[in-house]
DNA sequence: TTGGCTACCGCAAACCGATGCAACTACGGC
DNA sequence: GCCGTAGTTGCATCGGTTTGCGGTAGCCAA
């Protein structure tokens, strides 16, 4: 139940409507370290609230994720979400074979996000970045 | 109808069989410079095999993907193909709001690639990386 | 050329996420 | 504390993509 007064304050201040179900998923999402999916956090959402649609939790978290109170992670295909963390920003880097998760430093991306402000006007959304690619157990179990 | 046939010797040398559906859809992403989306592609092949199926569409160019003989492009939540070029590699930077595309030289995310390859033994799928982000255009449109 | 193995296809249904709509409710104003 | 209104919700449905299954056909061997 702490943690995310700053959202609330947020969602308040643009004239969004604080709702039992908006909180929730707030809750949730925050109560969680790590990403979660949409279909958990609905999961847990309905042990609060029996009635709450899947469809609230996707505007929601969709919303959050607008306001800059959650971030995207695709793994596989499905849709994760974690709390941003402006003291702990990362990005993901996800397996295409087993869906394994590292986080990344976003220090990694400073230099070419700016290059890319500069060069070609382009804000890229980093903190919603997901990299895929080939872990280093999976890459070394590959026959060729 | 040229340009492709070492996608063809690549898929018979690796036990695929080459089927009629597999060869028109290898003719259409070949036959159009940049990408195309999949229900186009769907559409142009009806026109040569009027009994294709869309799964087909599909499954054909998850394939083609994974041989590395096309490359995915995530277009609002649509998925684009376009045929891998070695001589003529580039990334994709797609605007979240208006879904416009401007391509970028793999130059840009050259040394990013290496660090994640030499720090973490992770290696990134650059060919299908997709950057999501503002263009200039909207940046400048958006209120705040 | 023929036969057989197995990859592949078409069909249908499932799945994830998004959206339109009418009923509902949070919240500022009285 | 009550009211009005506009933002939200639940429900139903839809669009794009994936998956399971039984029949089909590409390819290799003889």
């Amino acid at each position: 139940m702490s943690g995310h007064e700053s959202a609330i304050t947020r969602l308040r201040a643009q004239g969004y409507r604080i709702t039992p179900q908006r909180l929730s998923v707030l809750d949730i999402v925050a109560a969680r370290t790590g990403h979660i999916g949409a279909d958990e956090v609905w999961h847990l959402a309905k042990a609060q609230h029996p009635y709450v649609d899947l469809a609230t939790i996707y505007r929601t978290l969709q919303l959050l994720k607008r306001l800059g109170v959650v971030t995207e992670v695709v793994i596989g295909n499905k849709l994760h979400f974690e709390l941003a963390d402006q003291h702990n920003r990362h990005n993901h880097m996800v397996c295409s074979l087993c869906d394994a998760v590292q986080t990344l430093s976003p220090d990694y991306l400073a230099e070419f996000s700016h290059r890319l402000e500069q060069e070609f006007g382009f804000t890229p959304d980093l903190d919603n970045l997901t990299i895929g690619g080939k872990c280093s157990r999976c890459q070394s179990a590959t026959p060729a």
